[in-house]
DNA sequence: CTTGTCAAACGGGAAT
DNA sequence: ATTCCCGTTTGACAAG
């Protein structure tokens, strides 16, 4: 999982841009709150942004009923430096805000929106390498669990004649007779009278066998 | 021309 | 009140 840095505030843009000297100047809009009515597709005076449908002359004769919103496509150089800054940090506070969208000659809100976007494409990006990592998980559990299934029956298959069962209580072998496997749990059940005061639970003689108990009148563990 | 993909932009709700 | 997140819409573009 990628960290965000924890305190956005401190961070300092170091952007070059050619043409443009790095950054004292900040408007007195600090608190940068206007931007939220601005009509984000009206164009800054000098943009050259790359406009790719129509002209500002087009969208302004186009008022009155909702103008179409009309599209823009950032240049490469405004790609580089929004990845750029958006390595050094992936959310921005209104004064970088402000301080990038001047740099890159868009409106804070433009800049705004691609950080948004840029952030739920990250995380897209993340959710889809977790799924994968999930989905090779879950294979190789189903490889695991196949194996032991296949090693269980093997065991089974070992179980050629009763098993000899000791008694908890006077540590004398069980008739097999009294033995039964429960149902449910599988495990086997002795009906011998083999009344002790506790549990009768014991070990077969066997490996990895399973566990005994006494049989319940319900014949259910 | 149709279809699919990518990314800019929007709108609403949650969080602060 | 503002910002962020999320789901969705929309326009541009490329491939078939």
């Amino acid at each position: 999982m990628a960290v965000l840095p924890t305190n956005p505030s401190c961070l300092e843009l170091t952007i070059s841009v050619p043409g443009l000297t790095s950054s004292p100047y900040l408007p007195s809009s600090e608190g940068g709150c206007m931007m939220r009515d601005l009509d984000i597709n009206q164009i800054p005076s000098g943009t050259e942004e790359e406009w790719t449908n129509g002209s500002i002359e087009d969208e302004e004769e186009s008022g009155g009923g909702g103008p179409p919103r009309k599209k823009l496509r950032l240049s490469k150089e405004q790609s580089r430096l929004l990845e750029e800054s958006f390595r050094q940090n992936h959310t921005l506070n209104p004064k970088e805000k402000e301080v990038l969208a001047l740099h890159l000659k868009l409106r804070p809100r433009q800049v705004e929106v691609w950080f948004q976007n840029r952030r739920a494409r990250t995380k897209l990006k993340q959710t889809e390498m977790e799924c994968e990592y999930l989905k090779r998980w879950f294979g190789s559990l189903t490889e695991q669990n196949k194996r032991l299934q296949r090693e269980v029956e093997e065991l089974r298959a070992l179980k050629v004649g009763p098993p000899t069962v000791f008694s908890p209580h006077s540590c004398e072998p069980l008739p097999a007779s009294t033995l039964t496997m429960c149902p449910r749990c599988e495990r086997v059940t002795s009906t011998a009278l083999d009344k002790g005061p506790t549990s009768t639970t014991t070990r077969l003689s066997f490996s990895k066998a399973p566990l005994l108990h006494s049989r319940q009148p319900s014949a259910t563990c």
